[in-house]
DNA sequence: TTGTCGCGGGG
DNA sequence: GTGTACGCGACAA
């Protein structure tokens, strides 16, 4: 977006107004004073000290009438002592803006005269409710007010980033150390500070410095990591705790880490000596993350977590899976189980050294690859980037966007929708059909509740500047605009990245506008009414979309929210497909796009939201817990992947195959243990376990018991299995690993006893893995093909003409229904 | 079997 | 002074 084409109103909500470029980092006091951090083009760091006026909104002006002739209207000039008050417009509750010189005193004001009018100590703004007054963050206080934003003019590459990462003794700071930190430097190179000589104060304490002043050397606008306020932060704030170390990391203010509130922040542990008879159970352990002036602190996992929020692609959010999966690791790059790497500290410190390079580097790239959509909120929302990399998109952006608007507007804000009881009413979802379906299309709505608010004008009631549908809609149209941009540019460029962030956090802003409806409590412009009515259009339409797919000759299978699978009749072509979905697409309302999502050569329609596809490529896809578990026994797995296929291909005795050649398998003890064995993770302590054993055995913990370890770690992660006799048994794994931490390699070197209960395993792969195939046989058919290998009846069919069947389900009563309006 | 809760990550 | 864009596994009832 050009500063210079900021004209509309609308755009203004979007944008702010003040051109002011290249903002890095905003600190202010409540006092008045701001600090603003610039960086022209990207160039040298310039610092502004400025001063601004702290505001807050008010619902009565009463708690301020004590001020006397000190409280005046804004018109002309006040003196410099007084307090000013503007009257917002229109009918919402807060509707005194009110500024003053110095905040804390504004502050004070207000609650010396709540204080007298309620007869008790009011000590904070907050104790007021959030009916009665509005106020922000310092920072927020000044970028609200002011129309400015950070990162105007700036792209992603032109901040300077530093990324940081601890290599420490173990996971508690109240025992263990760091003992090297890896930092890579702005300019790509990286620096390995160790402790001179491990395990002593003195040098723990020199390292921290040391870091501190590389910190500071190379002046970052921005500190990252992967679970740097989860881990990197808390553990360095207790080791300088402890060690006396000035954790001298921002730009000014005394040393040490900030704190501020965060529900994704880590617990603060709560003292003995406060926490008294109230805090155990009733409230809340306190959460916060950890804040500097002048940097920004950016945790990748936030971005991470994101994406996958939408996306849902990825093994899992650590760094090193996250990595592999995006192609950012070093192909040897090295890896070390978390539990061993003191030790091989110890032992190779070259590998734990480029272990570290390797973790910073790829937080770099993991930052620059999907930090761009926080990165990207920061020029749009009045709150700084480290704010917007962490905050929920409905309440952490859109509301701050909305009270910027509303104040801008000089209209009177609403006090938080509160909610009047209704309950909020949820999505379809219905099962067409069970069984094996071939040429199997999905098709769905992209953006279908968005696309619904804007096509029917569903907008929260208290809305009335209609600000919400105004920037969805502006979101809508310059997302595409800077989707066009990105696919212009080229490939790998700043101006590819920085549009591409650009769509990303508009599209971000685009879904969460349902959600912001539905939010109730949490924003201010809540309306279950309006998101009921989102959902409500979204289930008649799903319904009509699924008519009109019935009514040109497919079979549906599956519909859920907002897209449904269908099968196509023998004979057609993906032309055809598309087609149908073309026809269906143009009956729907302009705003609303249906799309061919996929295609695949078979599914399997267990249960709604449990099925699985393959692919064209052969390829097979498992979704819901029906199909996947980490706790799945692999052995059930594998057979259920070899019959699904074979049911694919209408090969019923390839099913029986399957079946049979596993229970031959398992009564030959052909089958490896580790493969009948289950993953859990150990949640009670040996102590608890102790006291419920007597009231139920659980299989995990006898293992535990009967393999001789009486004591083990909650949240350790173990593989056990039922031997023979009943016993319950434990797979042993390499000493201190975590059967998650281990690999292939690791794997095959486990010990294989072989000694599992066969008949149990036999019944695990009827009634766990085989029964999701029922709805795929007829009840005979079912029975013949899982019949007792060992006891085969006479009068079971031939297995020859079987077939796998597909079974259509009743249509639902609702809106799904044919009959439906 | 069905609801509630807590986690995901870091060494 | 935070946050209701899930999915899964563990546990209690």
């Amino acid at each position: 977006m050009a500063t210079g084409a900021m004209t509309s109103r609308e755009d203004e909500w979007l944008w702010g107004w003040d051109p002011t470029p290249a903002i890095v980092s905003v600190w202010a006091d409540l006092d008045g004073r701001a600090v603003v951090w610039r960086r022209p083009g990207g160039g040298a760091l310039v610092r502004e000290d400025v001063r601004y006026r702290p505001w807050l909104v008010l619902a009565e002006l009463d708690d301020l009438a004590h001020l006397g002739d000190r409280l005046q209207r804004e018109a002309g000039r006040a003196p410099a002592q007084a307090v000013v008050y503007r009257e917002l417009e229109g009918p919402g509750a807060l509707r005194y803006l009110v500024h003053a010189r110095d905040g804390r005193a504004l502050t004070d004001a207000v609650l010396r005269g709540a204080s007298r009018r309620l007869g008790r100590r009011v000590r904070h703004v907050r104790e007021l409710g959030d009916d009665a007054v509005l106020q922000l963050a310092p920072e927020e206080q000044y970028l609200v007010a002011t129309g400015r934003t950070c990162f105007r003019d700036l792209t992603f590459d032109q901040l300077r980033r530093l990324q940081l990462d601890l290599e420490t003794t173990g996971l508690d700071p109240a025992h263990d150390r760091v003992f090297l930190i890896a930092v890579r430097a702005p300019d790509g190179t990286t620096e390995l500070l160790e402790a001179a000589g491990p395990g002593d104060d003195a040098a723990e304490a020199a390292l921290l410095a040391r870091l501190v002043e590389r910190v500071c050397h190379h002046d970052p606008d921005v500190i990252e990591n992967h679970n740097l306020h989860g881990f990197d932060l808390p553990f360095l704030a207790r080791r300088a705790e402890r060690l006396r170390v000035p954790l001298a990391l921002g730009r000014l203010g005394p040393p040490g880490l900030g704190e501020r509130a965060a529900s994704r922040g880590v617990a603060l542990e709560v003292h003995d000596d406060d926490d008294g008879d109230e805090g155990e159970r009733g409230r809340r352990a306190r959460r916060i993350r950890y804040t500097v002036p002048g940097r920004e602190l950016i945790d990748t996992l936030d971005a991470v977590r994101r994406h996958d929020f939408a996306a849902r692609d990825l093994p899992g959010h650590g760094l090193k899976a996250v990595a592999r999966h995006f192609g950012l690791a070093a192909p040897d790059r090295p890896h070390i189980p978390g539990g061993q790497i003191a030790a091989t500290y110890a032992r190779d410190p070259d590998r734990v050294r480029r272990y570290a390079a390797d973790d910073v580097a790829e937080a770099a790239a993991l930052a620059r690859l999907l930090g761009g959509a926080a990165f990207a909120l920061a020029r749009m929302a009045p709150r700084r980037y480290e704010r917007l990399a962490d905050a929920g998109p409905a309440t952490g952006v859109l509301d701050p966007l909305l009270v910027r608007a509303y104040l801008r507007a000089g209209a009177a804000l609403p006090a938080r929708a509160a909610g009047d009881g209704t309950t909020h009413t949820g999505a379809a979802l219905h099962l067409f059909a069970a069984g094996v379906a071939h040429r199997v299309v999905k098709a769905d709505v992209a953006s279908l509740y968005p696309s619904l608010m804007r096509q029917y004008r569903i907008g929260p009631r208290g809305d009335r500047l209609g600000a919400l549908l105004a920037l969805v809609d502006r979101l809508v149209d310059q997302r595409l605009a800077a989707k066009a941009r990105a696919r212009a540019a080229p490939a790998g460029s700043d101006a590819r990245h920085t549009d591409e962030a650009l769509s990303a956090a508009m599209k971000l802003l685009v879904n969460s506008a349902y959600g912001y409806l539905a939010a109730v409590g949490l924003t201010r412009f809540a309306d279950v009414h309006a998101a009921n009515e989102v959902t409500r259009r979204g289930r008649a339409l799903l319904g009509q979309l699924c008519r009109e797919l019935a009514a040109r000759g497919v079979t549906l299978l599956e519909a859920d929210t907002d897209g449904v699978y269908f099968a196509a009749p023998a004979g057609w072509t993906d032309a055809d497909e598309r087609r149908v979905v073309a026809e269906v697409a143009a009956l729907l309302p302009a705003r609303v796009r249906l799309e061919h999502d996929g295609r695949y050569a078979a599914m399997l329609s267990h249960e709604p939201k449990n099925y699985a596809l393959q692919g064209y490529d052969g390829a097979l896809h498992l979704r819901g817990v029906a199909f996947r578990s980490s706790r799945a026994e692999p052995f059930g797995e594998a057979f259920l992947r070899r019959a699904i296929a074979a049911l694919f291909a209408g090969d019923v005795a390839g099913v029986q195959a399957a079946y049979v050649d596993t229970v031959v398998a398992l009564r030959r003890r052909a089958i490896a243990t580790r493969d009948v064995a289950a993953r859990v993770r150990l949640r009670k302590s040996p102590e608890d376990y102790a006291a419920s054993r007597a009231q139920r055995r659980e299989l995990p913990y006898e293992a535990m018991i009967a393999a001789g370890r009486d004591t083990w770690r909650v949240g350790e992660q173990v593989r056990v299995y039922r031997a023979t006799g009943g016993r319950a048994a434990l797979l042993r794994e390499p000493e201190g690993v975590d059967a998650a931490d281990l690999d292939a390699a690791d794997e095959a070197a486990l010990p294989d006893p072989r000694d599992y209960d066969v008949d149990a395993y036999v019944r695990v792969l009827r009634t766990a893995f085989a029964a999701r195939l029922v709805r795929a046989l007829t009840p005979e058919d079912f029975a013949a093909v899982f019949a007792d290998p060992d006891q085969p009846s006479l009068f079971a069919p031939p297995l020859a003409g079987a077939r796998p069947v597909l079974t259509p389900l009743p249509w639902p009563a609702d809106a799904l229904a044919p009959s439906a309006p």
